[in-house]
DNA sequence: CTAGGGTTAG
């Protein structure tokens, strides 16, 4: 009985002990049952005097358990402590098991953590405990934490060394692993290829691997090898292959993988809801996207509604995405700062500039988050867009932290948009300065010089850029039809039907010049004639897209295509046209947002 | 005691 004083009272007592249990017994039960409950890190702190005055602490069962809650805290020394105490108290006896524990509290750790699950290892060599199966998946995961590539390929051997190469979890998280080291297309594919066994965990980690390494076609061809070989994907793998095509913006594939989510009956998590909601939104159709929100019967979470937020964002529907944002908060769900970084961006691209600034203060004051460099970027975009330059460059001055060169970039685009060409040219001289090898910083002076006619200026910078090696970044437009994805780069004549082409952009240049449509040549890099320039811009690859879209489709179907770059002051204007004249819906996604066409109106009000 | 997954300014 002296035993539950020890103990905190009702949780000791409530433990559950068969009859005739020793003493030592009845204590073990207590403080695994303390483990159990214990959800603070002062609690934790508590057991772990606790188990020290009641000598449990050679205990294997107690210490396992206590390794498992520590690492809820990230606190897992305090279980190394145990294991290898720093006084004289005798150490417990250490077994592969301990170990594993122990290395998987680090790898679940924080990334400065994860390195001691690795010195852990070496520690259970040096006491001659050999890894087992289990040793490995736990260690691989704490190498991918810290995207080591040289540790991954040590780890890689050890894992041959010891004779579980052929084990199917850690040919897995090997996979993994090396996908985390940024080395997908290589050691991973290796390891895959390799795999005698390939479950839908293994194409998973493989398909995720490209998806988070940005090639998305590779992970989508992935997904269908996957298809032939008859591995049922499971909701993980959606998951991947989800987040690969809102990358490509291929809303024909994203529909098609929803209706094979319920034709397959996988489960739809949290996780494949959401990412179904960021692929509809970067697919284009934002009202799909919410359709899916609304219709979750999962329990949302904070990622959910930043996705629709930022959804709703990215096609400037602001309004919906601020009530969207006020329904979450009004939900009792607490918003974080990417929350925030959506609802500001939202009222960014809308023009919402009070409601901006309402935001940006309630997220101090009212949920006490920092603003990051993020939050600070949203503002000074949002003033700069709606034309607050002066009070723009003034929020600079007075941010507590250093501005970074996106945040000046977008002051540059509104000084070009707005007309303040001098201070534009003086921004971007000093952007150069600072980051001599970034392409944008050069287009951005460039234009600016085309747009005071400075040809000669314009000239030299191209020349600078030229003597520095400096490549412009060539503009490619994606479509979708049939399943099929093409892509076309400026002046491309590698498509089969590229005379059809050229010849339908030179019909559509001259409907839509009929309807009023003036090119802007202003924006062409050389110093040619102005029918020349025309030429030029009519070899934009959006154009051609339009153009072979306009060609393969029956009349009144909606064109989408998706653009690697910002849509170009005249290709915005020549879509609008387009719309009009040939009666079509055109949407259009940029490096930063979406644009719908429709009646030669654009969605984002013609600023962007 | 083992593996793979979702949102982030321009």
């Amino acid at each position: 009985m002296e035993l539950t004083k020890l103990c905190w009272g009702a949780t000791a007592l409530e433990v559950q002990l068969p009859a005739g249990t020793t003493k030592r017994r009845v204590a073990e039960q207590a403080c695994l049952s303390l483990l159990t409950s214990c959800e603070t890190l002062l609690r934790l702190t508590q057991i772990h005097a606790l188990i020290l005055k009641l000598g449990l602490h050679r205990n294997p069962l107690v210490l396992t358990k206590f390794a498992a809650t520590s690492s809820h805290f990230d606190a897992a020394h305090y279980a190394a402590s145990f294991i290898f105490p720093d006084d004289d108290r005798p150490a417990p006896h250490r077994d592969a098991f301990l170990f594993n524990t122990l290395i998987r509290a680090f790898a679940h750790s924080a990334a400065h953590s994860k390195p001691r699950a690795l010195r852990l290892y070496s520690a259970m060599l040096r006491h001659d405990v050999p890894p087992n199966k289990f040793t490995f998946p736990f260690l691989l995961k704490a190498c991918a934490g810290l995207a080591d590539l040289p540790l991954a390929k040590t780890l890689h051997s050890s894992v041959v060394k010891f004779g579980f190469d052929r084990d199917l979890h850690v040919r897995n998280t090997m996979i993994h692993m090396y996908c985390c080291c940024g080395d997908a297309a290589e050691s991973a594919q290796k390891v895959f290829d390799g795999s005698p066994r390939r479950d839908s965990v293994t194409w998973s980690a493989i398909i995720g691997g490209y998806a988070r390494a940005g090639n998305s076609a590779r992970a989508v061809a992935l997904f269908r090898e996957m298809q032939v070989t008859g591995v049922c994907p499971d909701e993980v793998t959606m998951v991947s292959v989800l987040s690969a095509c809102a990358d490509l913006g291929a809303l024909e594939l994203g529909m098609w993988l929803e209706s094979y989510v319920e034709r397959k009956s996988i489960t739809k998590s949290v996780e494949l809801c959401n990412a179904l909601i960021d692929m509809f939104a970067k697919c284009g159709d934002v009202d799909r996207a919410m359709k899916v929100f609304r219709e979750m019967e999962v329990m949302r979470t904070i990622v959910s509604w930043t996705s629709v937020i930022v959804g709703l964002a990215m096609h400037g529907r602001g309004l919906e995405a601020v009530s969207v944002f006020d329904e979450m908060v009004e939900q009792g769900v607490e918003p974080d700062d990417v929350a925030f970084i959506g609802v500001l961006s939202a009222c960014s691209h809308s023009g919402l500039v009070d409601k901006g600034r309402y935001y940006f203060n309630t997220m101090q004051n009212r949920f006490c988050i920092l603003p990051k460099i993020e939050h600070y970027g949203c503002m000074v975009d949002m003033l700069s867009r709606a034309g607050l330059v002066n009070e723009a460059l003034e929020f600079v001055q007075a941010m507590p932290i250093e501005p970074n060169q996106v945040i000046w970039r977008s002051i540059v685009t509104a000084c070009h948009a707005r007309g303040e060409l001098k201070l534009g040219e003086t921004i971007s001289e000093e952007l150069i300065r600072r980051e001599p090898m970034h392409e944008s910083n050069y287009v951005m002076l460039s234009n600016i010089y085309a747009k005071l006619l400075r040809w000669e200026k314009k000239t030299k910078v191209r020349e600078i850029m030229d003597v520095k090696g400096i490549r412009k970044i060539p503009g490619s437009t994606m479509i979708e039809m049939n399943g099929e994805i093409y892509e076309f780069v400026a002046g491309d004549k590698s498509h089969d039907q590229y005379k059809e082409i050229y010849g339908m952009v030179e019909e559509m240049g001259r409907e839509i010049k009929r309807e009023g449509y003036v090119p802007t040549t202003s924006k062409v890099l050389l110093d040619i004639d102005e029918e020349d320039k025309e030429d030029a811009l009519y070899r934009h690859s959006e154009k051609l897209a339009i153009a072979f879209v306009l060609l393969n489709t029956p009349p009144g179907t909606p064109i989408r295509i998706v653009k690697n770059l910002r849509v170009c002051e005249d290709c915005h204007s020549a879509t609008k046209f387009i719309s009009k004249v040939y009666n079509r819906e055109i949407v259009v996604r940029d490096r930063n947002r979406f644009h719908h066409f429709n009646n030669g109106l654009c969605s984002c009000g013609d600023f962007w």
